[in-house]
DNA sequence: ATTCGCTTAGAAAACGTTTTCTGAGATGGG
DNA sequence: CCCATCTCAGAAAACGTTTTCTAAGCGAAT
């Protein structure tokens, strides 16, 4: 019923092939191109994509699998990537996880079926789960989470670079007891906690580096039990944004305000974050471009993919936020 | 190259229409069954998606075209949609438009090149941008803003009653000059607005409405000059999450805080939204059941394709927060 | 002028499945 | 005991494209 290329053919007075090649803008003859255009409008042609990928034994399709769609920084990363893949007359496929292991093994296979041209992966784990085969069927660049060996092209963040940036950050406003949170399982946590006691030791500090478990209830526990001791930190980085509210949290449940009692610095930055307290400092992640680069690689690794495995490393921009510029607000309970 | 049905045919010593069967679950003989389900397993077959849904035509996807996948409320949405799709065995395209009728309308054509199923559409207008069609060639579920006709199917906030919810939460709280700040193209916007004038009228305030213009930099300056009236409103009520933020930079821009000089309440509830000034009270839309009912309709609709169209209203759920929970921390400032 | 490319368009094959068709064997009823 | 019916598996067709193959036409070179 649907109508397909045969029927433009017809209509142009042409064979299905020719149709084919105006369509792909391979050479023909003018006139017959503008007969075969005419036809194509005049019906309302759709190619039927199923047809074309099987033919072609092409998708020109890509995969993006994130831990968590929800996250604003992944929201931009897609963003970007899926910008220059359109430009590429790439197709995106977005899957989202949840932090899942086997949501993100269930969905490398789904892209498989799909005979995607490649896929970006946000992995879950610091191991890429396979779902029990041992290759993947198409080049995969990592973004945001490395595979501890070079298996993998990869786009990072500088991790540790910036996590120093953040304690001097600290330092500088004057913060000399700082507690750092890490989250337990992931290796950009293991790098930022590498960096932040690098960066305490040149400074002279002895800091506290907490490894947070990944479930909420063991989070908030070890995070209350933080805040509620006699010593407490004069300033908190939490390494991811989660990790950040359920501070944020705590905080509030205790009475404590930010920056008053204490700081807060972290990572990734939202659009709220200059309204909370007097603002909390972080470190914004080059998305657009981890986006184009990360696609970039992939592209790359399609016309040679026997290259030795790449990776990049970007440098991220502290927002300076917090007390020094809202000192003229700071202000005293008047109960409790 | 890449392995087959045949090779597994083979391999099983049947015919590919017996494996064919066996993947589908239609009856064979047990024995077949099983010397193809290991054949699969040792072969490590996966099907070609693009033949399958060549041959069967039907694509056993669904499209979702959301205006802004950076917004909480759809990534929410989508998450319920997904996981009931995959329920039923369905996968789901996630399209974003960016709030662009033009990619809209490339999403729509793009989707019915993929022969979907069916659509759920959060439409970046009120009218459903065809790209030039007059008929769109698959179902359509509309969520979050409506078309003005019955035209489509849709499930939607019911925007006048929580609008009127919120204005009474706030005279409850002692406000008594309100202003309403609306988007000035969505129905949603309109609907919002209409109950909120209902709603002032029933407790005899006499209140403004502003229709907020979509472009930044305008909406930006008429909130700017809205707070900076001599006759400041002290309470305002933001239609929806880009205007609530552009509210409190302009705050505090102006050195105005929440909720000491101006009490803030708007739709959508955030993680964040808890600890910004003495937090701010909010309508939470039932996203799970959002979801869960467009992917119902849209099932519905699938089995009889001429049923008449449908609107299913939900309500939210005030989440309220702001002055007179924190009223113990209210404090002056010391400096300025 | 004849032959050798070279270009161009139509005919037909191919892509990897599912589904229809066909035939063989089993089953049951007359 | 034979024929009709039913079940089940293999053979082959079909899905809608792209691409290869083939042939025709044309220009240039010998």
């Amino acid at each position: 019923m649907a109508i397909g290329i045969k029927d433009v053919a017809q209509v142009a007075g042409v064979s299905p092939a020719t149709v084919s090649r105006v369509l792909a803008g391979r050479p023909v003859d003018p006139a017959m191109s503008e007969r075969v255009l005419a036809a194509v409008k005049s019906t309302g042609y759709r190619p039927n994509l199923a047809a074309r990928r099987l033919r072609s034994q092409h998708s020109n399709t890509i995969g993006l699998v994130v831990a968590d769609i929800g996250n604003p920084f992944f929201t931009a990363v897609s963003r970007a990537i899926e910008s220059v893949a359109a430009a590429r007359g790439l197709r995106v496929i977005l899957c989202n996880t949840d932090e899942d292991p086997a949501k993100e093994a269930a969905y490398l296979e789904l892209l498989h079926e799909e005979r995607v041209t490649g896929v970006i992966l946000a992995p879950s784990r610091q191991r890429v789960a396979r779902g029990g085969r041992s290759e993947l069927d198409y080049p995969v660049v990592l973004i945001d989470r490395a595979a501890p060996d070079a298996e993998f092209d990869c786009v990072l963040l500088d991790n540790a670079r910036m996590a120093e940036v953040l304690v001097e950050h600290l330092y500088a406003q004057g913060h000399r007891r700082i507690t750092g949170l890490f989250g337990a399982a992931s290796t950009t946590g293991a790098e930022r906690r590498d960096g932040f006691t690098r960066a305490a030791g040149r400074l002279g500090l002895t800091v506290e580096t907490i490894a947070v478990p990944h479930t909420k209830d063991a989070a908030e526990q070890v995070i209350a039990q933080l805040l509620s001791r006699a010593e407490r930190p004069d300033a908190v980085v939490a390494s991811n944004g989660v990790m950040l509210v359920n501070v944020l949290r705590a905080l509030r449940d205790l009475g404590l305000e930010v920056p008053r009692d204490i700081a807060l610095a972290g990572f990734d930055n939202n659009d709220w974050m200059e309204f909370v307290g007097g603002g909390l400092s972080v470190i914004e992640q080059p998305v657009e471009e981890i986006g184009r680069t990360a696609m970039t690689m992939l592209l790359d690794r399609l016309e040679n993919p026997d290259a030795a495995g790449r990776k990049v490393v970007l440098a991220g921009r502290l927002i300076p936020r917090g007390s020094s510029m809202r000192a003229d607000i700071r202000c005293k309970t008047t109960g409790d």
